[in-house]
DNA sequence: CATTATGTATTTGTATACAGTATATAACTA
DNA sequence: TAGTTATATACTGTATACAAATACATAATG
């Protein structure tokens, strides 16, 4: 039988916190989809909560950039323009590069251990065709490269940005054409960490960035 | 005598929205201090509205990294320790290359034109001694090379950043030797736009923006 | 004197009520 | 029929009430 240790000393969490995580993921899952209206109402009765802990959410939820809200008309999911893609993946790159940048020039032997069976690990999910562990991986992958930044706050904005596409995110790696790029992304990026060439690792991270936006603007214009 | 046109589309600001603006000023301009507490109930009496919009405001604040909540204890006002300084103006730097890239590459005339004005007019305010005329300035010729990329997210990000820090800013500027420095910063990257030179402009806003950390930090440390 | 109980006052969390604004529907006019 | 106005309905904005947790002051204990 498994147990959890009582950590106490925050088990609690606000209704607001339960409201904007799960509209969260609904928005991320695409459950509730881009130009929907969120009606403060329905979202209380649904999650069985009064409006305040929704109305909170929101708030918080826009300040993340998931939804928009106009003044007396409401909230609704916000949708995408090719440009906001493009935008969104630019601060990305831009944040990603700091991040290999720190991680050529020092990583520790533990984590880039990590990095490579993250890596092995995406590469098996494109033989087998799971794309599931695929996008797991290569999330976790990107997550220890910019973790070794030690910067909450980009840490942070990188994972809001990721947020915000996450919706084209599978259908980006499904792409067949796509995968030997990105596994060479993949294998560079290592390779730049390795030998500690930070201005490959830069650039290769760049190229990595902005395949994805090339592939999913071109996926979008279909 | 001079009119307004009644641009009446939205002429009205929630309560939350005006809530928020007034913290913000007050956290910015230094009235509400660092680890200052802010009880839910002063600030609405002070301001004259019910709870509720202060803490939709308390939300937005969060989500803007000025104030930190802890559940069921409350809200206070974000301090800084060195190291958040530091993260936030290496974002800041990321961020600011996106733009002086954008700029080198393509710049109207026109804002080129504003661009010049503002660096006079910023440059004029050290002679005179005038900081916050230096201050302004200085805002304004960053704003016009940031704008450029045509990235609202980018622009909202790099606000935050400088709001984070914003109260290190005065103090910054008045340092004396800092003076010849900026002001170096601030031509390079003018002639790194005009003549399209962009590795240049991307180098010197480093430089620039590394310069700052560094005065900040020193400052701090005494 | 320091430390731990204990009770009270504050403070946050959440639900609810009501006012005012937008939106949908129906009735009316040209 | 199309377009306008009237009316009802739904929704957001804000204030308030009450419950639950926390902080603080005071008393009790070693």
């Amino acid at each position: 039988m498994e147990y959890k240790f009582n950590i106490s000393v925050n088990e609690y969490l606000p209704l607001r916190e339960v409201v904007f995580n799960n509209l969260r993921d609904a928005i991320l899952s695409g459950e509730l989809k881009p130009g929907e209206r969120l009606l403060e109402n329905h979202l209380a009765e649904k999650l069985g909560v009064s409006r305040t802990p929704v109305r909170e959410a929101l708030r918080m939820l826009e300040q993340e950039n998931l939804v928009s809200l106009v003044p007396r008309k409401g909230a609704q999911v916000l949708d995408l323009s090719a440009k906001d893609i493009k935008n969104v993946l630019e601060i990305r790159a831009a944040l990603e590069e700091v991040g290999i940048r720190h991680a050529c020039r020092y990583m520790p032997d533990e984590d880039l251990k990590k990095l490579k069976l993250y890596n092995e690990l995406f590469e098996k999910g494109f033989q087998d065709k799971d794309y599931n562990a695929v996008a797991i991986n290569d999330e976790k992958f990107h997550d220890i490269i910019f973790a070794s930044a030690q910067n909450d706050r980009l840490v942070q904005i990188i994972n809001n940005m990721r947020a915000q596409v996450y919706r084209y995110r599978m259908a980006y790696l499904k792409v067949f054409e796509t995968r030997t790029a990105i596994i060479n992304h993949h294998r560079g990026i290592l390779e730049a960490i390795e030998n500690k060439d930070e201005e490959f690792g830069a650039k290769t991270m760049n190229d990595h960035i902005e395949h994805q936006v090339q592939v999913i603007l071109k996926s979008l214009s279909k």
